[in-house]
RNA sequence: CGGGGUGUAGUAUAUCGGUAGUACGUCUGCUUUGGGAGCAGAUAGGCCGAGUUCGAUUCUCGGCACCCCGACCA
């Protein structure tokens, strides 16, 4: 994409009120733009990002033998009922129409799924199956903070998972921490998250989450190096300040950020809609169930507290807007400039590399700034001064380093995942 | 929801109970072109409502919004 067609623009200064990393870079770069507190429209740069996020947890899922599926965000006020959470979840948006007919925003999809695979399973056969899907999910937080790390309106990935049983159930959600341990280092920040046991609320003794170590987080967790988990302080009383694998009396304490979770529902939700199967005898059976979850939004300010330095955002290359950013400068006087510019952005596009082209006629300063702020991993430039060279000067955005390399290399290196 | 803070142009800010100023941005022109450049010109602003006052952006009250701390967060 050339870049003189972007129709959003970056700002030299952040926001002033605004004191989280993510939300004054990512506002600052044009990534993301704030409608009101924890509501964000998600700009060009932003959705590619996004998008890119969602593709690799999509991928995941569905190696997972998740089924993906779309659910609506308006939600019958009777299902919610059913399971008693209209009246008890406090952040639960209620909207009423001219008739006075009732329906939450979903906060989450528990009570909409459950109907709705009732209408499918009616035997053991049928069962074990996973079903996902992205899509908004809205919660009255009381205080939105932490730009999109904690937003009202946010995308998030829910699957659900359906078994005969807890035991295949629970050989279910073994196998998911280690999806979701994927997804994370996929994305880049699989070196500073932690599994971390946590409570359970009324559904088992422990719940999971997927604890990422950084200082913008909201939680306080224990790590053990050991085992490479962690305990959050919320069941550290009751785990008596040791590792939960190994017994581990020394642990680490950090600050984290609660980037996705796993739940065992059981029966949490089956029973109250009545979701049974038919066992071999053919006696009916309440359906197992357990849930996995996934803030879009939250993976995504994440890797930029992480990752982000002084100058701006640094991308891994997995979730990067675009592969290379190819910046031309001093082209006012020398065509020729543009031209090779030209010819290298169209040969690039040939192979396949994803190519944000710098071809506005601004100075150098202003564009090397601009192009270390929207933090594309890897820096073309193309000058009067790289012109009599056979060779690329190519930048790394995370490292500084910059290195000339020939047409062979440079693809290479372009097209490493 | 409790506590604290802040609301002035697209952004960041200054001053002031009496004509609202600066920088960045944006637009026009010229110069410049390897780290957010320069000159000239232009553009655009007091969150909403009530009160005090001859006069309120400024003081008072109420509302709203945003930020921070806490609580909350299947």
């Amino acid at each position: 994409m050339k870049q003189s067609q972007l129709f959003t623009k970056t700002h030299k200064e952040a926001p002033a009120d605004d004191i989280a990393k993510n939300a004054k870079l990512l506002v600052r770069a044009g990534f993301v733009d704030k409608l009101q507190a924890g509501v964000y429209t998600y700009l060009p740069l932003g959705l590619r990002v996004l998008k890119k996020i969602e593709n690799i947890i999509r991928e995941e899922m569905n190696t997972a033998r998740g089924q993906e599926i779309l659910m609506p965000s308006l939600q019958p006020k009777e299902n919610w009922q059913t399971t008693g959470r209209w009246d008890t979840m406090d952040d639960l948006y209620k909207v009423s129409d001219a008739s006075g007919r009732e329906n939450a925003l979903g906060p989450t999809h528990e009570e909409i799924v459950v109907p709705l695979v009732k209408q499918f399973v009616s035997s053991y056969r049928d069962l074990p199956f996973a079903t996902y899907q992205f899509q908004n999910k809205f919660r009255m937080e009381l205080r939105a903070k932490s730009g999109i790390l904690r937003g009202r309106e946010f995308i998030m990935k829910d699957m659900y998972s359906f078994h005969r049983d807890e035991e295949d159930m629970i050989a279910y959600y073994e196998t998911m921490k280690g999806v979701y341990a994927r997804v994370f280092e996929r994305v880049g920040i699989g070196a500073t998250t932690f599994l971390t046991f946590a409570s359970g609320g009324s559904f088992a003794k422990y719940s999971h989450e997927f604890q990422t170590v950084t200082s913008a987080g909201e939680d306080t967790i224990y790590i053990c190096d050991k085992c490479r988990v962690a305990v959050n302080n919320e069941i550290i009383e009751e785990q008596k300040h040791a590792c939960p694998q190994c017994g581990e009396k020394n642990l680490r304490t950090e600050t984290s950020v609660e980037v996705g979770n796993i739940f065992e529902l059981k029966t949490r939700f089956s029973a109250p809609f009545d979701l049974t199967y038919k066992d071999e005898e053919g006696k009916d059976r309440t359906v197992v169930m357990g849930c996995y979850g996934i803030g879009l939004g939250r993976v995504f300010g994440t890797v930029v507290e992480v990752l982000g330095d002084d100058k701006g955002l640094v991308w891994p290359r997995s979730i990067s807007p675009f592969a290379v950013h190819l910046v031309e400068i001093g082209n006012t006087d020398d065509a020729t400039v543009h031209d090779e510019a030209q010819r290298l952005y169209d040969e690039l596009l040939n192979k396949g590399v994803e190519v944000l082209w710098d071809d506005r006629n601004l100075r150098a300063g202003e564009k090397f700034a601009e192009s270390d702020l929207i933090g594309i991993p890897l820096r073309i430039v193309v000058s009067s001064k790289t012109l009599s060279s056979d060779t690329f000067e190519v930048k790394d955005r995370a490292t500084g380093e910059v290195s000339m390399l020939s047409w062979e290399e440079l693809l290479a290196v372009c097209k490493k995942q």
